[in-house]
DNA sequence: CAATAATTGTTGACTAAACTACATCTGTAT
DNA sequence: ATACAGATGTAGTTTAGTCAACAATTATTG
């Protein structure tokens, strides 16, 4: 019967803080697989109990730790209701993927064995600035089913471009990726306004 | 009626540790008497009442960080347990000195107001390295309070000697200096060995 | 295969830190 | 003077973290 823990109390916040980053220091030297609780317990200089108040378990803080930077990032490339038009939306979304990759290059030297978990929520994440961004561009709340599958499909395929982009280690510069992936995107993101039926 | 803490929990480590980081970086941007607890513990990120079950207010607090760190340059020069000859022993309590007025000045840049504080302390932390020292080097056990009047002379001199040193700003290196005090002070270590009375 | 070691997740008792509130004690300006 | 703002130090209550011990899995090794 996990405690409940007040999350904006000082200490917790100093707890999170610390086994976060003894968390990301670990995943430097060892595979995610191998790492255990009390590796994080020990480096982060808490009990290993502690962790367990805070976190379900090591797949939950990976989970929260990185949606968290990833998060800021996102932030980073789309400050608060500031309107976007539809070609720096995608724009912004491709660069702050990029971003996310180099981040997770240089914190994150083993990242190979976990790969999944990362994919996922990110996809999610993008899926959900998507959401927001077209619904501030479309009134009609009648779409919105419409908004839901044009989000899927834009954050499933652009997280999957920078993906490859990233891994086929080409020369090609963000903007050049921009510049080539643009004219295929931009038609998806019109259905928008094809107001079908 | 204060609350004793055990000095050796992990929370107790960590909460000094703040309390003294914090401290430090405020001594850089305020002088010492315009440096309130509470503003100690804002930037430490504490609660006000946790910084009295450790320190009694910002004297003690003062006084423990800085005679850490000397503490720590003094164990860097004086190794456990290794014995110093006279030479060495005089070389090695100046040097460390020199070592302490420089890293006084990085970290601490207004401590106008605090030397009389530092100095105190400074000096009988001295005291306590040479009273040790020598009694390595004299095994009569009768000579000890011949020993304490001769630490106390060296640690006076040694200590007020490098401070007009520092204040003179000459262009006088450490070595240089402890070439020039070395006659003067080696005499008074050899009264050691005169076997009065 | 068995034995041993190591990791996980949980419990309950104890201690440190957070928080609120209060009674002083400054200083400072009206 | 007196009122007000801020700093000091203390006390009581609640919450987070520590610690030791446990059963239950999951490696490792002989």
């Amino acid at each position: 019967m996990a405690e409940l823990i007040n999350p904006n109390d000082p200490r917790a916040k100093r707890t999170r803080k610390f086994l976060q980053q003894a968390f990301l220091d670990l995943l430097n030297q060892k595979d995610f697989e191998n790492i255990s609780v009390q590796d994080i317990a020990d480096r982060a200089e808490m009990n290993r109990t502690t962790f367990y108040s805070h976190f379900q378990d090591k797949y939950e803080l990976l989970d929260m730790t990185l949606s968290m930077i990833f998060s800021e990032i996102l932030t980073k490339w789309f400050p608060g209701n500031k309107e976007f038009d539809e070609n720096t939306l995608i724009r912004n979304l491709i660069l702050a993927l990029c971003e996310w990759h180099t981040e997770l290059g240089e914190r994150i030297s083993r990242k190979s064995s976990l790969s999944p978990y990362i994919d996922g929520s990110t996809k999610n994440q993008l899926y959900n600035v998507i959401l927001s961004c077209l619904q501030q561009l479309s009134d009609d709340a009648q779409n919105e089913r419409r908004l839901e599958i044009i989000s899927i499909m834009l954050s499933s395929s652009i997280c999957d471009l920078v993906l490859h982009w990233k891994r086929s280690r080409t020369s090609e510069t963000p903007e050049e990726l921009i510049t080539h992936v643009l004219p295929y995107i931009i038609p998806v993101l019109h259905a928008i306004n094809l107001d079908v039926e």
